[in-house]
DNA sequence: GAGTCTATCGCAACACGTTGCAATAAGCAT
DNA sequence: ATGCTTATTGCAACGTGTTGCGATAGACTC
């Protein structure tokens, strides 16, 4: 499975999952998934519904969400909740990782899995749970932040 | 509102923080209070909104949602956002604890300091990030779910 | 108590997501 | 091609939270 390449693979592996569930395969979930193959990085969920809806007028919010989802359980796409509560999207592709906020100075920083493997096992040792690195959505102050607060 | 009246020294406080920033205190400041006090642990934006509107039916969710801005400003709040993105709050008296959130079993269970030490130590070495314990929250899995599923 | 200044409130509209339902159309069989 | 079954879509309404603005009402001075 490793690397996919553009969105030819992509949407064959789709297709056949689809069909394996009874589940069909329209031009809108074509469009949807090459959107969020080219929004490469992160998307909230109102930049995927209007640059869908550039594509195709017609498309409606309710289909973009539903087809997320779908994505989703299909293990192709994820999502996770900025420090604002707002959804943002990715390619299963984009390898996983987790996402850092300084409320010092807004910045946002991606946490590779080597760099996360000790807090992963921190959190396993502390608690016993196994945590989602898509997931782990961290906010705090970075390093320069908090040497320019001296805390 | 003759009921909830724990929280005389909370007031108080909240009074002179208020004067001092030259803000006002206002009747419907004392129910948000007093119901937020009451909610011990944690209520979701909209459950507060609609306790309020039990002791004030004239609120407006505008007003608690401002006002619950307003006693995170002045530290006597915390929010943080859940698994699927809606907000929670609890006062600030409540010890600072993160969250996790089994996908398994749907479990919540709190993290307190003590056991959330070894993690935060963990992300500042991995990371320089000094992150916010109130704004942890892991969703994965827990230990009786990984023996469940043999992972 | 009356007057003044302005923080706070209520309202209405908006933004992001979700859900129920009737109409449409995808995929399959004939 | 034609018809059948039912997954998918669009629509409309809802839930949660935010924002702009005019009206209300705290707190302070006289």
């Amino acid at each position: 499975m490793a690397k996919v390449k553009a969105n030819q693979g992509l949407t064959e592996r789709l297709q056949a999952a689809l069909k394996e569930r009874g589940q069909r395969w329209t031009d809108q979930r074509q469009i949807i998934v090459d959107v969020l193959a080219a929004s490469d990085g992160h998307a909230t969920g109102a930049e995927l519904v209007e640059r869908v809806r550039q594509d195709d007028p017609s498309a409606t919010p309710s289909t973009v969400y539903r087809t997320l989802d779908l994505l989703e359980e299909l293990g192709l796409a994820r999502h996770h909740h900025g420090p604002d509560g707002r959804e943002t999207y990715h390619l299963e592709e984009t390898t996983e990782h987790g996402h850092l906020h300084c409320r010092g100075c807004g910045a946002e920083q991606e946490l590779d899995a080597a760099a996360a493997a000790p807090i992963l096992k921190a959190i396993t040792g502390a608690t016993g749970f196994s945590a989602d690195l898509d997931h782990l959505s961290l906010q705090g102050l970075c390093a320069a932040c908090r040497t320019a607060q001296g805390e």
